[in-house]
DNA sequence: CGATCTGTTGATGCCTGTCAAGAGGGGTGG
DNA sequence: CCACCCCTCTTGACAGGCATCAACAGATCG
């Protein structure tokens, strides 16, 4: 079955999202050729649309095929965390047991694979090698999310600007130091603990001392020693 | 072999300790009760002793026998951040790859049970429910160090100590709602990303307002409700 | 009983949040 | 094709929460 998620605006501004099961009769489920064996259901969903909902039992798990995904969490004042974004080839699940804590929406146009918690377990249980990959999978995710913690709890917010830059240029391997960032500038915020403005601001005072150079979405790195030295360097 | 860990104080006021292996003829190994098969070190190691360095190589994985244990990452102009506080029962070493990224001291003196990484790798081979466990184990620690990202980056102070309080007299299952805080305010403080003064000015508070009852390391909470709402009961 | 360390309280300042307004881009409809 | 709208991004003024600096109290220990 492919399912197909196409945004439907509720009344008002709110950007709330509704899932929208399509094409119910479409295609068979496909083979996944990354976690050999297991079956899995093909996904669409276009910008803002939300995939996970912050409370939605944990039946499946998903990878990332291509674009970007951001993981939610939010507050009933309406504070907001992003956990992560997730790029092609990223996964998301490992961290359920009943059910999420965080949910799950679509930054760009993405198209995803989405497993069967069980059939994970149950291949794992059969396959120590794919069991050893799901606990190296968790293992690089909470180093990652500790990273996050120093970050969020004892850095300021150039230090984390930085750093995000950074990642992002690591993770999206952009050749020639130019960055695209998917993602809004609130959504970087949210990420990072900050707000709209401090982003902005501390960008701006990062091209005005020529570390980088912003033009919208796109950010090109012209000073990487500096940057680096801005992100202080300690993991 | 069982390894007695002793403090040595460094020259100057600083607060770092190193490791000393005593007794190098000691005792056999034990056999864990816990997880059974796999062969393991007992540990001692009193108050403020370094177990494992920030950046150790990961060999070893560690089960708090007793005892209250700080995971630490500290940067390179002193700044600190705690990542855990480990108690009776819970699991160290989950988030090793090659090496670790937090290190590991004693809040308390400390008995603890330490596992060859490999031997844990080799078990959860073999015995595929000891692997279901090992992946709760880590599902359940990303979904802790993901409440705690939203802690620190979109919480107030006094919001993360009510929190903090509410987590302690869960996790230490105090009658009487009394509960014994093991660690210092500057470990608290690193832990939730604030200041030592700024901990016992939001405790202060909390008391003058009839919410709890402060007397040195003992704390105890009057006003449960009143001490969730603090906590914004979000997650 | 002094030394030392932790905990507490006060005064002050700064970083970042809040509030507000304008700039710029992209989409849409006339 | 262009005017208009809407949304994101940006910048400025100001305020507030928490950090910093400082001093003192109380506990622990040799």
């Amino acid at each position: 079955m492919l399912t197909d998620l196409q945004p439907t605006r509720t009344p008002g501004n709110s950007a709330v999202l509704r899932l929208v099961q399509v094409d119910p009769a479409g295609p068979a489920r496909v083979r996944s050729p990354d976690f050999v064996g297991i079956r899995a259901s093909l996904i669409r969903a276009e910008r803002d649309v939300v995939i996970v909902a912050q409370t939605d039992p944990a039946d499946y798990s998903y990878l990332i095929i291509s674009g970007c995904v951001r993981t939610v969490r939010l507050m009933s004042d309406g504070r907001r965390q992003i956990g992560e974004f997730l790029l092609a080839g990223d996964f998301f699940g490992l961290e359920a047991l009943d059910e999420h804590t965080f949910g799950m929406e679509a930054v760009t146009p993405v198209i995803l694979r989405r497993y069967l918690h069980c059939s994970l377990e149950a291949y794992a249980d059969r396959n120590s090698d794919f069991a050893r990959r799901l606990r190296t999978l968790a293992a690089k995710r909470l180093r990652s999310e500790q990273a996050r913690v120093l970050a969020l709890g004892r850095m300021t917010a150039s230090e984390r600007i930085a750093r995000f830059l950074l990642e992002m240029a690591d993770r999206t391997g952009a050749p020639g130091c130019c960055i695209e960032l998917p993602m809004s500038r609130s959504d970087v915020a949210d990420y990072l603990g900050l707000t709209t403005e401090t982003v902005c601001r501390m960008l701006t005072q990062m091209q005005r001392e020529a570390v980088i150079t912003i033009n919208r979405s796109l950010i090109a790195i012209r000073d990487r020693s500096t940057l680096a030295a801005l992100a202080g360097n300690d993991g």
